[in-house]
DNA sequence: GCAATTATATACCAATTGGTATATTTTTGC
DNA sequence: GCAAAAATATACCAATTGGTATATAATTGC
């Protein structure tokens, strides 16, 4: 790993929360030295502009979410287990978005929404492969008989991650933490109801 | 109404699309003079300061949602009736919502997440009211032996909340506006499925 | 229809913005 | 450990930011 390399993460790391907080076109090239200790020179040495500082802090911050989603779903359990271990995922880093200043996803989206089609067709992108993915599962629970073959796996899928961004949602803007794992596990028995034999 | 009321109208009434759209604090002062015609003296002269009008814009842009949720739930129709009339306002009213700009609520709760203080608070209040009036409702259903008994109420009006929340953000994002309606309507069956009798 | 008042426009301000050219320091391969 | 290359700091830039004092224009009550 070069200087270069190290660097470039350094910034990234430094700067991810931060834009994902302040939003990344809300956050000034000062902030940015500041939370780095660098100066603009090294900053722009190592990026183009803010807007690809922007889009590498997204990609940072959808790692995270990304490693969960896919240590969940990919392995050989039955389809309800990996389903519910992405639930358990979830709940378990709930903390950890909260204080990152919530779902980088939503918060990319909303800001991203006029203008900056990079980040805007980043985040699309990834909203349509979880949907995919886990419309996937549910399919292939179905396949198997775990799951009744009357639900309509993509709406199904397309539900559960409306209901999870809803719940960030929530309880990032009243201050309640808690409202988020009661809501999704609220959320999680129905589901189970509905797709379960 | 005098003059000024109805300067103060038209500024709020020309900018408050935009500040939803761009975020209330990443829409410059030459947005809101070209969006309005008017200049600088104008626009301070009928706003204190940018916050001043940001929260004003806020309101305005969530009277439209208020409204509805107040035409839908105050009736003499049972419970679930009521319910539904929400589900269809909100079916009916995306096209709007979603040219706008998306939800206001979110977009405020997102932009207004790290600092400024009084929008986050107005934000917050709004959920709590909103998940207060769709659980009232549901144990009004309850009460009357409409609903079953073992539903918990503010649980299923948060996850109510969430899904229509989640559900205009992944539309937005993937610009799917069906997606919207697809959802929303299985969220409503789903629910009905759990509350009715 | 005229004064008093209110509303709007103009011209300005200091501070900050993102960004760059160049100088200086640090790493690196040998 | 030294020269070449790479990384970082410094000093600067024009443009824009939110905001204001003052001048001008439009409304208002009488």
């Amino acid at each position: 790993m070069t200087k270069a390399e190290r660097t470039r993460q350094f910034i990234v790391e430094s700067v991810a929360p931060i834009f994902n907080k302040k939003g990344a076109y809300g956050t000034s090239l000062s902030d940015i030295t500041e939370a780095t200790g660098l100066t603009k020179g090294a900053i722009y040495g190592n990026f183009k502009d803010k807007d690809n500082l922007a889009v590498a802090c997204f990609e940072h911050n959808l790692k995270f979410f990304q490693k969960g989603l896919f240590k969940a779903l990919t392995t050989t359990d039955n389809s309800w287990n990996k389903l519910e271990r992405f639930f358990t995922f979830y709940e378990e880093g709930f903390e950890q978005v909260y204080e990152n200043g919530g779902c980088a996803l939503m918060n990319s989206s909303v800001e991203a929404d006029d203008g900056y089609p990079l980040l805007k067709e980043r985040v699309s992108v990834t909203f349509i492969n979880w949907k995919k993915e886990l419309a996937a599962v549910i399919t292939e629970g179905q396949m198997s008989g775990e799951f009744k073959a009357e639900v309509h796996a993509s709406e199904m899928a397309n539900l559960i991650i409306a209901g999870i961004e809803g719940s960030i949602l929530i309880a990032k803007s009243t201050q309640n933490k808690n409202s988020f794992g009661t809501t999704l596990n609220y959320l999680k028995s129905i589901i189970e109801k509905q797709l379960k034999q």
